[in-house]
RNA sequence: GCUCUGAUGGUGGAAUGGUAGACACGAGGGACUUAAAAUCCCUUGGCCAGUAAUGGCUGUGCGGGUUCGAGUCCCGCUCGGAGCACCA
């Protein structure tokens, strides 16, 4: 009987649609599993090989949780908003919602011909207005709350309100953008709109004025983690930063929460890692400096507070606020033309200089320990938005201080008994401290961390600053000055941001005549005055205020890519649901994610938003868990195989790899779907490109041999391998077998069809089980050997095994040997074969219906009860134990299983090839270890 | 510079501290066939000895250590990949 796989796919594709198999409801009765892949962005160029290797692995495991009695939730959809389809309607006038569509109905095709389990039913696309009006939604609920740091979570605004009006801002712990001082006297004075504008300070999405990425290229801002070395990661534009008014995330509010809930979540260490470096927390001291003859102070950040003695200088970073009110007259004009040369330089430029430039202000701060007067220059080596912005530099113990001092011949004064700063710093935080003695403290004799610990507890104490800790991580960012985005569901009030009426939410993303900026450079939005008006008329009562000859009423900015995959998993829950993100119940039931897949690109990215967006729905409470995703586990990338043809310099004649040594040649990419076991298609080759119909060939062995090289998957290098192809060629089962037979799920490897073969054997040898010669189906009742027994439950313990811990290129491998044992055997039972069917089911499930099918079975063979190992069968009576002694085999002996240790020590000693090996010498001790070996160790 | 990862045949990769190289690909040899494809069987880390069965030595990036026994644990390097980085 031929395995006909094309036909049997179809066939049980077709039949799960029908059947709804995959669609799942809460269910009390059993327990949940929520499995969840990283929903993708429909790019145009559709699906590689590489998109599905995650989804096929949490395929895997979703089918196998089914059938081990879980209510499992496996859903998918799509990032659909995004910068490739704007730019692309940009150049071609194409409507993004027009490309988005045609690319999410291409990956569905594709999706669905790898056999998926996901519920199509609750799919989510983050540009419907369905969808994203949970995600304005959890906008306005941002604007309307505040992070409390004495509860330690978010609050809703009124609160804050009440306060400062009873209290102003004394007594309030809050997270907020700057530190001011009101009293509630001042508070109530203000006008409604000062007190809109002063509570910007405080709330969790805010209109801040802030330095941004400004990429002029793509024409909008850019959150810190869509800029790498001062490139943005779309386009690899430069970017240059600005201070622009734009809206924010309150994201640092929870950088200690992001951090402590790292320890409660089972993801890889390198992650978490990325994630501790992004969040960066440092814990140091503020200590306040005051200027000479001058009623100014500052504050600056160090967390080498045991190197007090040792400042020499002070530095500002050139936007500092300070600069202005620290600089002299004199100085006047080097410091401003200073600051201007470094506002044109990008961030890039910024970064890659690495020698030290900077400027005298004039004036000079007063060392709070020592009562020395240290000039303050202004250098752009100091960041403006860590810290303070000022610094007191060290130059004897830090490398970059030591660098601007010897540039502008400052001193430096080594505070480590011993060490020598001749040349460079001494940055380690280790040694002796010496130097150090002021009129009422000395921190002489001690050692760095003592010293540390010391000066924090004078600083403290005296009242000359505190201990404070600091964090890298950022605000996010949250505006975009594009078209293809959620729409912000703000209207201005004669300049003062509020929100549109909840019950007028969707606020709809309208339809633009042109894709770029309007002519007075607002965003796209400002093409749609109508639309504008017209929401402005429908949702705001009380509209009189509004100015509407003037002013364009309504936000004109967009949310970012990560605004719409920020919650998205909630959405899945409940996808349909219009009064709700997500109904309590329901979520109650599916609480969070317990095995999260995809790429470690989006480390710093969704996955920190989300977190943060979840634990601030966490925190209002809607949602149930504070960790939106339990376990994650991270697919390695695909990498493409190239191949490459050898060109004779100047002549149309390929030569073969092993003898292109003997002439002058150029390698060429050639495509690799003409290319088999590296092996050249002739005359696909020549018909692969017109300039190639008369190409000459000098084999080798009568045979083309190409080159090859790892490089990227891409288009231009010819490599990439379309999952349809092999979808048609060996079926969906062998791709989903062969994804994960190339190796651990978590590994980058290259693509190599290569191997593919042994895997479409595989399936052909296990189909072939079923049928003898003459076609007849063979399984029959009671036929079970105590081979057959054997190997099916081996089989049986290394699968279970190995999908817990989703190595299943073991598991495949396992599958092959129990095939080619049940194909020597023989073997005819059903029973034996209905259990091998059943484990086959998560990982190849079109064959596995159809012989369940064959079986006799009408039901899905997706709700077959995993099979239970009987270890019985896997004991064997006696087996063959090797002793050695130390550490070298000696002879063997037949011994039983169950021998204790006891007794399998006599055995090899009461053996009769023991005595002459033992002569002269003493046993010291005899272990008995697993995998049949004793040894007898002897001096 | 700091942090995290990894390194095993021609290739992808297996090995709870216990016979390293499972399984697969590729390669070589053989069977079947007019032929090819397909299928099946055998060999396949390296070196040495033997007509042969087989035996010996060596071997998991490098150098040490712990252990009866180390690919695996510890210390010190080399090289690759990733993250952060003028973060005070």
């Amino acid at each position: 009987m031929e395995y006909r796989f094309n036909e049997i796919e179809r066939k049980w594709r077709q039949r799960w649609v029908e059947q709804h198999t995959y669609e799942v409801k809460e269910d009390p009765s059993r327990p949940k599993y929520y499995v969840l892949n990283m929903f993708p962005y429909p790019s145009g160029a559709g699906l590689h090989v590489g998109h599905p290797l995650g989804y096929i692995a949490s395929d895997i495991y979703a089918r196998y949780k089914r059938m081990k009695g879980f209510n499992v939730l496996n859903p998918m959809g799509y990032d659909a908003y995004g910068l490739p389809a704007e730019q692309y309607a940009i150049q071609t006038g194409q409507h993004p919602a027009v490309t988005t569509e045609q690319n999410i109905n291409r990956y569905r095709e594709q999706l669905d011909n790898i056999g998926f389990s996901f519920d199509w039913s609750r799919e989510v696309r983050t540009c419907d207005p369905q969808y994203y009006h949970w995600t304005q939604w959890a906008f306005q609920k941002m604007f309307n709350s505040f992070y409390c740091n004495t509860c330690q979570k978010a609050q809703p605004i009124e609160k804050l309100v009440q306060h400062l009006s009873q209290h102003g801002t004394e007594g309030l712990d809050a997270a907020q953008t700057e530190e001011l001082h009101l009293t509630a006297a001042e508070w109530n004075a203000m006008s409604e709109a000062e007190q809109s504008r002063t509570l910007m300070n405080w709330r969790i999405a805010y209109l801040g004025e802030m330095m941004v990425n400004w990429c002029p290229e793509l024409g909008t801002v850019l959150a810190n983690d869509e800029v790498v070395e001062g490139l943005s990661v779309r386009g690899g534009y430069p970017v240059v930063q600005k201070k622009m008014k734009q809206w924010c995330l309150r994201v640092s509010a929870y950088a200690q929460r992001l951090l402590d809930g790292l320890d409660t979540i089972d993801w890889t260490d390198s992650i978490k890692e990325t994630q501790r470096n992004w969040i960066g927390r440092s814990e140091g001291t503020e200590v306040l400096f005051r200027v000479k003859d001058s009623d100014v102070t500052f504050t600056i950040f160090t967390t080498r507070a045991d190197t007090m003695f040792g400042v020499t200088f002070m530095v500002l970073a050139p936007e500092s606020e300070l600069v202005g009110q620290l600089t002299t007259p004199e100085q006047h004009e080097a410091v401003e033309a200073y600051v201007t040369r470094t506002k044109k330089k990008t961030e890039r430029e910024r970064q890659i200089a690495t020698d030290k430039t900077g400027v005298f202000t004039g004036s000079y701060a007063i060392n709070p320990f020592t009562g020395d007067e240290v000039p303050i220059w202004v250098s752009d080596y100091v960041l403006a938005g860590y810290g303070t912005g000022a610094i007191m530099a060290v130059p004897a113990h830090d490398s970059r201080d030591y660098a601007f001092a010897k540039t502008f011949n400052l001193p430096i004064i080594p505070l480590i008994e011993g060490c020598d700063v001749s040349q460079e710093s001494f940055d380690a935080k280790e040694g002796i401290v010496t130097n150090s003695q002021g009129k009422d403290f000395s921190l002489n004799g001690l050692t760095v961390k003592e010293a540390i610990a010391a000066t924090k507890k004078y600083v403290t104490e005296k009242g000359l600053g505190r201990v404070k800790v600091n964090y890298r991580l950022r605000d996010a960012i949250f505006s975009r000055q594009r078209y293809w985005g959620e729409p912000f569901p703000v209207y201005y009030d004669n300049g003062t941001p509020r929100m549109i009426p909840e019950e007028c939410l969707p606020l709809e993303l309208p339809e633009v005549k042109k894709f770029l900026p309007t002519e007075t450079g607002e965003p796209p939005l400002g093409n749609a005055e109508r639309w504008a008006w017209d929401t402005v008329n429908r949702c705001v009562t009380e509209n009189s205020k509004i100015d509407n000859q003037t002013v364009f009423p309504l936000e004109l900015n967009t949310m970012p890519g990560f605004a719409g995959s920020s919650a998205y998993y909630l959405r899945y829950m409940d996808p349909k649901n219009d009064r709700a993100l997500v109904d309590h119940d329901v979520d109650a039931y599916w609480k969070s994610v317990d095995l999260y897949i995809g790429g470690t690109e989006h480390a710093t990215g969704h996955l920190i938003y989300s977190r943060f967006w979840n634990k601030f729905l966490f925190d209002l409470g809607y949602s149930c868990e504070e960790e939106p995703f339990k376990k994650l586990v991270n697919q390695g990338m695909i990498q493409g195989r190239s191949n490459f043809v050898y060109r004779v310099q100047g002549t149309n004649t390929f030569v073969s790899l092993g003898l292109k040594d003997q002439y002058e040649v150029t390698p060429i990419h050639v495509n690799v779907n003409i290319v088999q076991n590296d092996v050249l298609d002739l005359e696909a080759f020549k018909a692969w490109r017109p300039e190639y119909n008369d190409a000459e060939f000098i084999l080798e062995d009568g045979k083309y041999v190409c080159g090859w090289a790892i490089e990227k998957m891409s288009k231009s290098m010819f490599n990439v391998v379309n999952p349809d192809r092999i979808v048609e060629k060996y079926g969906a089962d062998t791709l989903r077998l062969y994804e994960m037979f190339l190796g651990p799920i978590n590994m980058s490897k290259p693509w190599d069809s290569n191997g593919i073969d042994g895997c479409a054997r595989f399936l052909r040898k296990a189909w072939n089980l079923f049928w003898d010669k003459q076609g007849n189906f063979v399984p029959k009742e009671g036929t079970a050997t105590p081979e057959n027994l054997k190997s099916i439950n081996k089989l049986i313990k290394k699968v279970s095994d190995d999908i817990e811990v989703y190595s299943y290129n073991t598991s495949i491998s396992a599958f092959m040997i129990c095939t080619n044992e049940l194909a020597q055997q023989k073997c005819t039972d059903k029973g034996i074969f209905e259990q091998f069917v059943t484990l086959l089911a998560p990982f190849t499930p079109h064959i596995a219906e159809e012989l369940w099918e064959q079986l006799g079975h009408a039901t899905t063979v997706c709700d077959a009860p995993w099979p239970e190992c009987q270890e019985q069968y896997l004991k064997e009576d006696s087996e063959t134990i090797s002793v050695s002694f130390n550490g070298k085999t000696r002879f063997t002996l037949d011994l039983p299983t169950d021998i204790s240790r006891e007794d399998a020590e006599k055995a090899a000693l009461q053996a009769e090839a023991t005595p002459k090996y033992l002569e002269g010498k003493q046993v010291v001790k005899v272990i008995v270890v697993p995998h049949r070996i004793i040894n007898i160790v002897i001096k």
